[in-house]
DNA sequence: ATGCATTTGTTCGTATGTATT
DNA sequence: CAATACATACGAACAAATGCA
């Protein structure tokens, strides 16, 4: 397994044979991986480099270790986003999607601003209500040009993330972007959200373009504040 | 220096000594930290102890090793480079602070616990508020661990960005965090902001930590919507 | 409850490799 | 080329936490 005329360092060595073998799912998430003496003897390294290796990937979030225990991959370690420091999270366990209604014309000015469609291009709105656990936790606008929807079925409406759905059914976003304010709740809204007139909202506003530039989609989600979390880390 | 009788591993006792001569200043960033084997005698341990201090310190982004040259004091990058496509913004011209009152004391229960002090310890409290050309945007409350205020004066409580004043007067920060949410104004925030109670306000925290993870600030910031803009842009 | 085997954590010492000055 | 600096690697010993018979 190890070699030398590789003159890769054998900690790199062990270290890439770990994560093959997380990667080919030998080793799963949340289970034990060999004890350092069984790896010293498979690798026929010393203790010191094998705890190199494991103390590296340890620090990479990728194992857990802890004096006594077996060393254990580490569970996903909750997000995986495109950008490092930046979490937006829904609370709850339990999330679905209630389609309001949907409205489809060439009025909703704003909207069409946003999107950078010209007067004779139409859109097509979504109002929907996320859901978590049963209890509604946001309103949201979902606004979207027509040659969008020309790809989506039904169902595609109803997913939890269009966002990251749009991905999967082939439409490729390159950028987007995320205002964060506050605002407080009409009659409307709050008729849904099972709130009072006027309670705050945190007032979530994306819109995301595609490899081409043209937009894909302007979206208005209204969170109640204690089902949502934004924070933003700064490391150095 | 090093003791056994701590039962502190000496690896974490050189760590703590490394990083108390980077916050006093002894060791400036971009300058040489002593060798490893200046330091093996200085604290008289192995240099695999010296090692593994200095390891962990790399891997953390406070000192920066390569074979061949000393280790330096890691130089941290310009606030632009540190979370691209973050971007935080008052909206205003000319900005400027007042101080409403200051409350020491051991009660405020809440941030002692994100500072992550004990009981005995105390805090400072500055309630600030923020103005954009003279007209009150934000309602701060910022609070302070009693160690630290002792390296402030009082000019320093009345600049407008405490944050990266830190900095400037030689306190490190290593790490910060801010959390996004919505809230209403209370009869006494909406008093000074110059709104109507329960207008909605967003609702800014940051929590800062030192090099040595030690906490320098808990803050808590509300602003009017309209004069704040937090976006997160996304690529790729 | 006790004790023993297992597992990771800390520390030492030594030797050799490799990049920089 | 030599001296210095960090990097890799081995082996040994003991400590501390855990789990099991």
């Amino acid at each position: 397994m190890t070699q030398r005329q590789n003159r890769v360092p054998y900690y790199l060595q062990v270290k890439h044979s770990i994560i093959e073998n997380i990667k080919s799912q030998s080793w799963k998430p949340g289970e034990k991986i060999p004890s350092e003496n069984q790896l010293m003897q498979q690798h026929q390294v010393s203790r010191s480099t094998i705890r190199q290796a494991i103390s590296q990937l340890a620090q990479e979030g990728i194992l857990e270790t802890k004096r006594g225990k077996s060393t254990t991959v580490k569970k996903k370690p909750t997000d995986h986003v495109k950008n490092p420091g930046v979490i937006q999270r829904e609370k709850g366990s339990e999330f679905s999607v209630h389609l309001i209604r949907t409205v489809h014309g060439k009025k909703m000015d704003y909207a069409k601003k946003m999107l950078g469609l010209t007067e004779e291009q139409s859109v097509y709105m979504y109002e929907r209500l996320r859901l978590a656990d049963g209890i509604p936790i946001a309103f949201q606008q979902l606004f979207v040009p027509e040659h969008i929807v020309d790809t989506l079925t039904d169902e595609d409406l109803l997913v939890f993330d269009f966002h990251s759905h749009l991905e999967e059914i082939g439409v490729i976003a390159s950028y987007s972007k995320d205002y964060v304010s506050a605002s407080l709740a009409n009659t409307y809204e709050a008729d849904f959200l099972g709130i009072v007139t006027g309670d705050p909202l945190v007032d979530l506003t994306r819109i995301t373009l595609g490899i081409d530039q043209s937009p894909l989609e302007y979206c208005r989600t209204k969170y109640l504040p204690s089902y949502f979390d934004f924070t933003v880390e700064t490391r150095g």
